[in-house]
DNA sequence: AGTTGTTATTTGTATATACAAATATATTGC
DNA sequence: GCAATATATTTGTATATACAAATAACAACT
């Protein structure tokens, strides 16, 4: 069905979840040729780039809980593409060299989701809705 | 942290899924006062509307799967606030007299829901990107 | 009427995420 | 310098959701 004919199409709740678990599936399979997650994707990204980044900085860039970056760093250490150091009660990760090797596929997974939506709803109608929701999330509360 | 300021807030995949989780958070607050979370009241109100409504339509008005509407009815059943009826290979969904006496609670949710979020980004603004969020969720494949 | 394919639903299992509590460390005020 | 508070991270547990397989019923064609 499409969604303009649901019944509950006019909340917000609805329309944001669902876009969201749409756009999960179709940057799932970007991501499938690096079998990472997009989240597990971005986050080693983000420890690529930022070699010692820390969880708290991560939950920043993220949007997502501390105990939700414990637990994908711990998924991306089983996979040997980070290592963890803890000095004091700060926790410093950083990217192994099989990770670094990775990072050109990274970008074209990166890339190829971009082409991929954007081909389907268009580079500049994408960039709006992006701002907008972008400028949502700063105005909601928590 | 900005969603603006996030290294990937130029990522749909990003922006959906922040958004959607804090629109979530606000929904989870709304609907605290009838204990159900947001997925189970639109499913209920929809029961109450249309009694004896079936599994396959429920996918269809809440784009979710099979799976999930069986989990969530499975809840409502034991909060004795729905019923099954199975006939040959469909089944039925019916709202208890429990669930009915809720209907104005739940309504008061939905509403409350929409005062909560249309006061922080604008009745307009919100309605504006409710359209063009299910526009999208339309183009999209699958 | 029987086989074959299609549809509706449920079940087993996995995953991403969150909340709350626990732990450990650092900072600040006195 | 110690007590109280604040910060960073992890751990235990719960939840919503999905995928894939199982089950069951129905439809259709020969």
């Amino acid at each position: 069905m499409k969604a303009a004919n649901s019944k509950y199409c006019q909340c917000l709740y609805f329309s944001s979840n669902a876009l969201a678990r749409k756009i999960e599936k179709l940057a799932n399979e970007s991501w499938k040729k690096v079998g990472l997650t997009p989240s597990h994707a971005y986050l080693l990204m983000l420890a690529i780039e930022e070699p010692g980044i820390q969880p708290s900085t991560l939950v920043k860039q993220l949007l997502l809980t501390p105990s939700t970056i414990t637990r994908l760093i711990e998924k991306l250490e089983e996979k040997k593409l980070v290592v963890r150091t803890t000095e004091g009660k700060l926790t410093n990760v950083y990217p192994t060299p099989k990770a670094k090797a990775m990072l050109p596929d990274l970008k074209d997974c990166l890339y190829s989701f971009y082409q991929n939506y954007s081909s389907i709803i268009g580079k500049e109608e994408s960039a709006r809705l992006v701002n907008n929701m972008n400028k949502l999330v700063d105005k909601l509360p928590f």
